[in-house]
DNA sequence: CTGAAAGCGCTTACAG
DNA sequence: CTGAAAGCGCTTACAG
């Protein structure tokens, strides 16, 4: 009686899928193994909740579908997308691809993904990108430089947070110990017999350029010599480049940059106004990005630790993550900068090592 | 009679959230406007589809409560989840900021957000990782060297896919003609004196790498000069340092690499090994990445439109994801390359000119 | 240990 | 033009 036309209306079973977008899901896997999608789903989640032999069996089934879960069906119910949101000021900045790289391996290794975004530099745009990202990620590491503490302190509210290279009250913060390595810088430069220190700083929204003023005026104070503050400038090397005049005209023998981009540009104006480097003017930077040691003659500049920034912001925000409980506690060890002293500085002019 | 202790059973009202996670949803709109959550959602969605005045009053409430949709939800149902992968072998490579910046434009335009995620060089890692994020993404752009044709072809078959910088039959690529700017290198060699040139060939994997060497070899047939290929060896700065001893020993007075970064590697082993760049020795390279002019001479190089690939790359799978249409037509204007001559190339040793 | 059910927040035929 | 319902693929109390 394998009649189709058979009266009796077909009892309805309720075919799940094997779905047009082809993705097996776990009511195939439920199907193959004969058991309740619900125990597919407790096998393939946290282990020890079904017997050994369930789980086999769905594992097995699992494997020959070449099942994956879906992270949107999983984050609905959850609330956990399993995706971790880096936002950046200028992906072009070599500055970031080491935290980027940091980051990345922190987030792939617990299993989260990492979605780039950039901020263009704007502080509106910087809110909107964050806005927009929000509602799909975990949680977030920001590395930029426009938004206020304000605004800062609201997103940390509504979502696990860490912010790198600043500090914000009530926010957890990657910051690297600069005076270490800025303070070293300082001494160096005193060592040469540079008694005039002039500091390109960078936005005047960034923190860390802030920061780094701060030290090194502290540090001139401390030695007795004269520190000035030039800018602020765009932190890239058109901004380093643009600074020369005012570099030149304060008269300090050498010259420290809010980061090695504007350093850079900073020589690159110089070779190009004929001011001979380190021999007419010393120049200094920040961060030991890819290019430091290319640029000719090679920039003496603070290192920061960059990949490991990276690593630990993501740390982080997967530990507000897990915890859920907003009073994150740090332990680890301090991060520290470090003075990488190359061919840039030297002896200032006019003094007895002088030619 | 407001008595908590009342026999009466209370009604239970379906109170749609104003969920945990503090996000308003279309319930919520809905709720405040007075209409069906699907009224809501077609309102905020395609507009038209509800009256001027309902979808006015919808607006009104959604911008008070400060609604966004939720990704994740939107893509269960949809199969959409407005996110693109881009896939490159290694983030800090510099060649990959521009394309980043390309490709992160395009996404952000398009309302799509894009996720990076790097293969670290290697060919089972890129498979794991294009694997893992699959489910997660409506498309992929593919910057890497190390999976095979067929594993390309097969992930092209699942998902829409463009691959950069080479050319896998049956899938969209994002390739600039390299003929241009690298017969134009060959031909500048060639005028300064050059009669034997080597090409420093990257991995053996990589499709751009072969392309590359096949179109030197040519121009030197055609020119009637001697081309020798060396390598392969790793894409990096050391790769390039590694093949110096090699180069030299191929007596050629001019050395192309595949990409910048093993050109700079050749020529800081060249300055360590005193072998003058480009007296004794041109040293060229592909991409014109960010440190071709800072180091020193400055790298001459064929440069690629990188941040135009990266967007051209982006809005290719975009089509394929609209139009859902496998047979996806390039009627753009082709991508092309230029020779960029800085120091680094010079009058072979030796000839007429040489000093 | 496992099944049945409800729900995550949205979209989209299906009616009207 | 709008409402009611079903469903996207998963998770997780709730029973047993």
């Amino acid at each position: 009686m394998s009649d189709d036309s058979d009266a009796e209306p077909q009892r309805s079973v309720p075919t799940r899928r094997r779905s047009p977008g082809g993705a097996p899901t776990i009511y195939d896997i439920a199907e193959l193994t004969g058991v309740n999608p619900s125990t597919v789903s407790r096998a393939l989640g946290k282990p020890g909740r079904v017997s050994a032999k369930t789980e086999a069996k769905i594992r097995a089934a699992a494997a020959q579908l070449n099942f994956r879960v879906n992270p949107m069906a999983r984050a609905l119910p959850t609330g956990r997308t399993h995706t971790l949101a880096l936002i950046v000021a200028d992906i072009t900045n070599p500055l970031f691809f080491r935290l980027v790289r940091g980051a990345e391996l922190a987030a792939t290794g617990a299993g989260y993904a990492l979605v780039i975004a950039e901020s263009q530099e704007s502080g509106d745009a910087e809110a909107d990108v964050i806005e927009q990202i929000m509602p799909s990620v975990d949680g977030i590491v920001l590395a930029t430089t426009r938004l206020s503490p304000e605004r800062i302190a609201e997103i940390a509210s509504r979502k696990p947070l860490v912010v790198v290279n600043r500090e914000v009250v009530g926010v957890t913060a990657v910051v690297p110990g600069v005076e270490r390595g800025t303070q070293a810088l300082v001494s160096h430069l005193y060592e040469m017999g540079h008694r005039s220190i002039a500091y390109l700083s960078g936005p005047v929204t960034s923190w860390m350029s802030e920061r780094r003023w701060t030290i090194i005026l502290e540090a001139a104070e401390a030695l007795g010599i004269a520190a000035v503050e030039i800018g602020p400038a765009s932190p890239t090397l058109s901004g380093g480049r643009e600074a020369l005049r005012r570099v030149i005209a304060s008269r300090a023998t050498a010259v420290v940059a809010f980061n090695d981009l504007m350093a850079m540009g900073l020589m690159q104006a110089a070779a190009e106004a004929a001011v001979v480097v380190p021999d007419e003017l010393s120049v200094a930077g920040f961060d030991d990005i890819f290019g430091s040691e290319l640029i000719s003659p090679a920039l003496t500049t603070v290192r920061a630790p960059l990949v490991e920034m990276g690593q630990r912001a993501v740390v982080g925000v997967l530990a507000a993550v897990s915890s859920e409980d907003d009073a994150v506690s740090e332990d680890m060890p301090a991060l520290t900068t470090e003075l990488i002293v190359r061919g840039s500085t030297g002896h200032a002019p006019g003094g007895p090592f002088s030619s």
